[in-house]
RNA sequence: UCCUCAGUAGCUCAAUGGCAGAGCAUUCGGCUGUUAACCGAAGGGUUGUAGGUUCGAGUCCUACCUGAGGAGCCA
């Protein structure tokens, strides 16, 4: 039996013969001499056969072959300066586990496609070099995030993702018939574990998010994953200490761990190197100046008035004047949510942050100081026309040891658009579900 | 929900209101170092749908369908 290889390890087989199992990627011939190029998930190597080094029914077989065919091919691993990869592999023998049938071939072809053909194919274009980088980034990213927060001290608690009434009103959210009663499917686990928060300290949570919003640009999915933490006794800049943090840690990772991968993508490699902490922090007030500035200089289309949420040029604008994620706080609490503590200095405003990501993708993450009193709460709850009767266990946090508390989350598809420097979301998930786009 | 753009061969795209084409893919043939290989040949079409204008519509007009980008909203 032959020493089974991942093309991603070959290197350590040279001269030996070796067996991979994976897909016929692409195939060229020169005559008598065929390249085969396999893949296997890992990585792609090229085959070499000539016609005159192996049996005729070897050689045929392999010219018969078809991309995306799966084979089991026993080869001899040689280094060659010629190969992308540094290595070739000397074909001995091939068995095909499927043929795809040349009638109905591989749709995806090593040329260019359209995106609503690749969309529609989601389920094979995950196979293109590119996609699979991108897979691997993300899975990186979010092992990373767990690990920094294990390493914290906080523990991963699972809000649910069914539940009965809106964090922020039911307009954005998914509906779901729970045995006759309407239920709705979660937009944040937030309220969730501010309860678990007061339970263990540091916690966090780490799942699908979902919103019905229409929206319909290269940041939105209504399908998501959001990273959550929440911190008893944390304060606003303890928050942007952890955000800070936490994004630093996980390009750093990315860094360390997938930078091939990132080559691949065609990523700028330089660009992530600068995200070191400290990030800027800025607050609303100065964000404003800026945007004022910047509309005075002609570079920012209108001009911005104290007192709205900034708008995707606007945030684009902003993180456009850093080299790093750029945080601003103390927005007006007005366009912030209803649970949200407001600045003892300022009542107007809110204790709340947002991360931009540089080069324009936005809003990474969102978080705040979660509102302690009882009496406001309810007062907001009441302003808001929110039903009372849902948030009463929320109210209870309030009752029972109220402490100062807060937490932000971070979307994984920002992040990993931002990180691998993707044009849209929709290359950051396997499966993404978006506004028009069920399938596949 | 609003604004803008697009829809022609399996894919990516051409075609002044006047014979519907090319490259890739597929099939056949050639080539012993190819890197989205290359060279030659063949097959492949209800031009998104329904109306309208016109001697004549892929092209102009109307409506609809599908998709993309953006706005708002958000992570």
């Amino acid at each position: 039996m032959l020493p089974i290889s991942t093309i991603s390890e070959i290197g350590k087989h040279e001269g030996q013969t070796v067996t991979i199992r994976g897909w016929l990627y692409n195939l060229r011939e020169s005559g008598k001499l065929l390249f085969p190029q396999f893949r296997d998930g890992s990585g792609v190597i090229q085959g070499v056969v000539p016609k005159s080094a192996v049996p005729p029914e070897v050689f045929d077989t392999i010219k018969g072959l078809t991309q995306e065919s799966s084979v089991i091919v026993e080869g001899k691993v040689r280094a060659d300066k010629r190969a992308p990869g540094g290595y070739e592999l000397d074909v001995s023998h091939v068995r095909v586990v499927q043929l795809v049938d040349p009638h109905d071939p591989y749709p995806i072809t090593p040329k260019e496609h359209g995106v609503d053909f690749l969309m529609e194919h989601r389920h094979l274009w995950v196979r293109s070099q590119r996609q699979a980088a991108i897979l691997r980034v993300r899975a990186e990213i979010i092992k990373a995030a767990r690990d920094f927060f294990d390493e914290r001290g906080f523990t991963l608690t699972d809000p649910p993702i069914i539940t009965p009434a809106a964090c922020e009103g039911t307009t954005t959210l998914f509906p779901v018939d729970y045995f006759d009663e309407q239920a709705y499917l979660t937009q944040s686990g937030q309220l969730y574990i501010e309860a678990t928060a007061m339970a263990l300290g540091k916690v966090y949570s780490f799942g699908p998010t979902f919103r019905a919003e229409k929206s319909k640009t290269r940041r939105h999915l209504t399908e998501f994953w959001m990273v959550e933490p929440e911190v008893a006794y944390a304060e606003l800049d303890d928050l942007m200490d952890l955000a800070e943090g936490l994004i630093s840690f996980l390009v750093k990772r990315c860094l360390e761990k997938r930078r091939a991968d990132l080559q691949t993508i065609g990523r700028d490699i330089s660009k992530l190197e600068n995200i070191q902490a400290p990030f800027p922090r800025i607050s609303y007030d100065d964000a404003v100046k800026m945007l004022q500035e910047g509309h005075a200089q002609g570079k920012v289309e209108h001009k911005f008035e104290w007192g709205g949420d900034f708008g995707s040029p606007d945030e684009t604008y902003l993180s456009a004047q850093f080299d790093r994620p750029v945080m601003v706080h103390r927005y007006p609490a007005q366009v912030k949510a209803f649970y949200m503590e407001p600045d003892p200095q300022r009542p107007e405003l809110a204790l709340c942050v947002d991360v931009l990501a540089p080069e324009g993708y936005g809003e990474i993450i969102g978080g705040s100081q979660r509102m302690a009193s009882h009496a406001l709460l309810l007062q907001k709850i009441k302003e808001h026309d929110l039903p009372e009767e849902a948030f009463k266990w929320y109210l209870d946090l309030r009752k029972f040891g109220s402490v100062p508390h807060g937490g932000f989350g971070m979307g994984i598809e920002r992040a990993v658009a931002w990180i691998c420097g993707l044009e849209h979301v929709r290359e950051t998930i396997p499966f993404p579900r978006m506004l028009y786009r069920l399938y596949p």
